[in-house]
DNA sequence: ATTAGGG
DNA sequence: CCCTAAT
């Protein structure tokens, strides 16, 4: 439930958008919306993303997906099934024991389908294309489509590779994850493939096109395509460097070496169109594959990774965002290999470099909470909610208006991505699976610093749980890379305030959450970088919403001025960071907005009021009325009582003033 | 633990 | 909002 407000926002945003809606909202599987955070990072990914899920929603292109998909996962058992799985994961909900039951009816559609089919391969294609602009890594994998041919007999094979590899593209992010568990036999094949893949090119420029008209990814394609020697093209020379090359070819190499496998075993199914689309189709094929599914986790890692890191190796950083974030994908995997060995240097430099990068992460706590908030506030009134949202996102947009402004080139992407998140998020905090976690961590922690922790938690059970396979390290570099990620999204996005008041209780819970989840190597670093942030950034005030406002004034009609910890828990119990103090201290602002004790004072006041006063007159009216019945300090009456002789004596002053300027008028 | 109040 | 003091 927490968590939601944040949630909300995006929710709302998403909506207008329209660009999400059914993918990643109906997601329910944990691991879905973590792939799509993951993807959401790449904004190339993210679109195809996008892209895939409208195509499996109409009703046409969804057909051919599903069925390109299904045909080609099925022959990959490993990879490609995953992928293709994950797509109908996240239009239908399918789990991966399901999954099967697709691979094995995909053969009849594949067959059914035949000439269809093969238009159905185009589409892969072009996806193909999408992903293997997506992918930049990607292009490494071409060196392995040889070795699927020759692996591989039939032309089958390497079509149902392609199909694959479309699917995978598009379940890029989604089957990063999954990649990661592939990833500890794709790290082996990583050195031995990864050299002979970057000999090899895409030979096909046109699905290239295609792909980039898809994707919209349009230098990043050509680049692509023509880089596959140059990877460099979006890299900076120094970043080709060959480690990170590697690692992404490497875990490309993984995939597609499992790919190749399916596909081989798959080889049966030999349709004759899939035959036409012969080694060319294959090799794009392969390589996009290969590509696609790398790029997505690095890049989902590099995102949470800041460029600090790539930094530290490269001196890249200055390099433009897109060529960072292929960059970051690459690195990302170069790190993930290297993650262990040179973790100590990297985080290091990445420390350093970070501090901007770690305000975002500390965020991340400060997020979670807001989001939860979101969540508890959005209980109350669906329509409520969302303005009190809107605003608040609003004046939080103000407020980190250089957070947002940092991130809005991301945003529209990461939009899906964040709900995404946001929803797990809520999830995580609400489910119980998460609960275990939580309790071992946070159980002591009161439960304010719960949330806190929780979703601290929930993050890293997300990737715990997304990232089943390299876990040592994946945990150690994706929760600090998620963690990251969402920060700067998220946080950026959520930016909202938390209360100070939260953040600051929050901090040592926070802390706590910190050191108990992950006190491996995170603690180091993000830690060391999180508190420095924290402290510094702490402070966040939540807006209050209109009808948080009516509430308290509900509550003050109901319960009298002074019972703050009463009106709190009756009616501010879904939103913990509205505090009884909270509580008071708005309905003194309230006071002071409503001009009750005012004093009639000059009209300068007033008009200052004003100003800041955008409350609506109902409420004002209403404020004004609790507070002649329950004058604000409870025993207060006397006070406005006593406001009363001090007015007398500047009235004195004024009436003077006035008979002064009369007398002279008149004269 | 709550509340009032100042900063 | 934050913090403190008083209760």
């Amino acid at each position: 439930m927490k968590g939601t407000y944040i949630g909300h926002i995006w929710f709302y945003q998403y909506y207008f958008s329209g660009v999400m809606e059914d993918g990643p909202l109906t997601l329910d599987d944990g691991t879905t919306d973590v792939q799509h955070l993951l993807v959401e990072p790449q904004d190339e990914h993210v679109s195809m993303d996008n892209v895939l899920c409208f195509n499996e929603k109409i009703p046409e292109n969804a057909m051919k997906m599903e069925e390109v998909s299904c045909s080609f996962v099925g022959p990959n058992y490993g990879v490609a099934q995953e992928g293709g799985v994950v797509l109908k994961q996240e239009v239908l909900d399918v789990m991966p024991g399901e999954v099967e039951a697709g691979y094995f009816q995909l053969p009849n559609d594949f067959c059914s389908m035949g000439e269809d089919y093969f238009s159905g391969i185009e589409f892969a294609q072009s996806i193909t294309n999408l992903d293997y602009g997506l992918s930049e890594g990607l292009h490494m994998s071409l060196s392995e489509s040889p070795i699927r041919g020759s692996s591989s007999d039939a032309n089958t094979p390497w079509k149902s590779d392609l199909a694959i590899t479309d699917v995978t593209e598009c379940q890029d992010d989604r089957d990063n994850f999954r990649n990661s568990e592939l990833s500890d036999t794709c790290i082996r094949q990583e050195c031995e493939t990864s050299i002979e893949e970057k000999p090899l090119k895409f030979p096909t420029p046109s699905t290239i096109q295609n792909i980039s008209e898809l994707q919209n990814i349009p230098s990043d394609s050509p680049r692509g395509i023509s880089s596959d020697e140059d990877g460099g093209s979006l890299f900076p020379s120094d970043f080709t460097s060959g480690e990170l090359f590697c690692s992404s070819k490497i875990q490309e190499n993984k995939e597609f070496g499992l790919m190749g496998q399916n596909a081989e075993s798959n080889g049966s199914d030999g349709q004759d169109e899939l035959a036409k689309i012969s080694n060319l189709a294959n090799t794009d094929s392969l390589t996009k594959q290969k590509r696609s599914r790398k790029p997505t986790r690095r890049y989902i890692d590099e995102l949470a990774e800041p460029i600090s890191r790539h930094s530290k190796k490269k001196q890249e950083v200055s390099i433009s965002i897109p060529i960072a974030k292929s960059l970051v994908v690459k690195n990302r995997e170069k790190c993930y290999i290297e993650s262990k060995t040179r973790i100590s240097p990297e985080e290091s430099s990445v420390i350093a470099i970070q501090v901007p990068f770690g305000s975002l992460v500390h965020k991340e706590c400060q997020k979670s909470r807001p989001s939860d908030m979101v969540l508890s506030s959005d209980n109350e009134n669906s329509v409520d909610k969302l303005e009190d949202i809107c605003v608040a996102a609003v004046s939080q947009k103000k407020r980190c208006g250089y957070v947002n402004a940092a991130c809005e080139k991301k945003r529209d992407g990461r939009d899906g991505f964040v709900i995404a998140v946001n929803q797990k998020k809520g999830d995580d905090s609400v489910t119980a699976v998460s609960q275990k976690k939580r309790d071992d961590h946070v159980t002591a922690v009161s439960q304010k610093k719960r949330d806190d922790c929780v979703t601290a938690l929930s993050h890293r059970k997300r990737e715990d749980h997304v990232t089943p396979v390299c876990q040592k390290k994946r945990d150690d570099r994706v929760t600090a890379v998620s963690s990251r990620k969402r920060d700067g999204h998220v946080s950026a996005v959520n930016q909202k305030k938390r209360d100070g008041r939260d953040t600051a209780v929050s901090e040592k819970k926070r802390d706590d959450c910190d050191s108990a989840t992950s006190q491996k190597k995170r603690d180091e670093r993000v830690t060391a970088v999180r508190r420095p942030e924290v402290s510094s950034r702490r402070k966040h005030h939540i807006l209050w919403t209109i009808s948080e406002v009516k509430k308290l004034i509900d509550g003050v009609s109901q319960y009298g001025v002074g019972r703050w910890s009463r009106i709190k828990k009756l009616l501010f119990s879904t939103s913990p960071h509205r505090t009884s103090v909270d509580l008071k201290d708005k309905w003194r602002n309230l006071l002071k907005a409503s001009g009750i004790h005012e004093q009639g004072t000059r009209q300068g006041e007033k008009k200052r009021n004003m100003a800041w006063r955008p409350l609506p007159k109902p409420i004002l009216r209403r404020v004004c009325e609790l507070a002649t019945i329950y004058p604000y300090p409870n025993g207060r009456k006397p006070k406005i009582i006593h406001r009363v002789p001090p007015d007398r004596s500047t009235d004195i002053t004024l009436s003077d003033y006035k008979r002064i300027l009369r007398s002279i008028n008149g004269n």
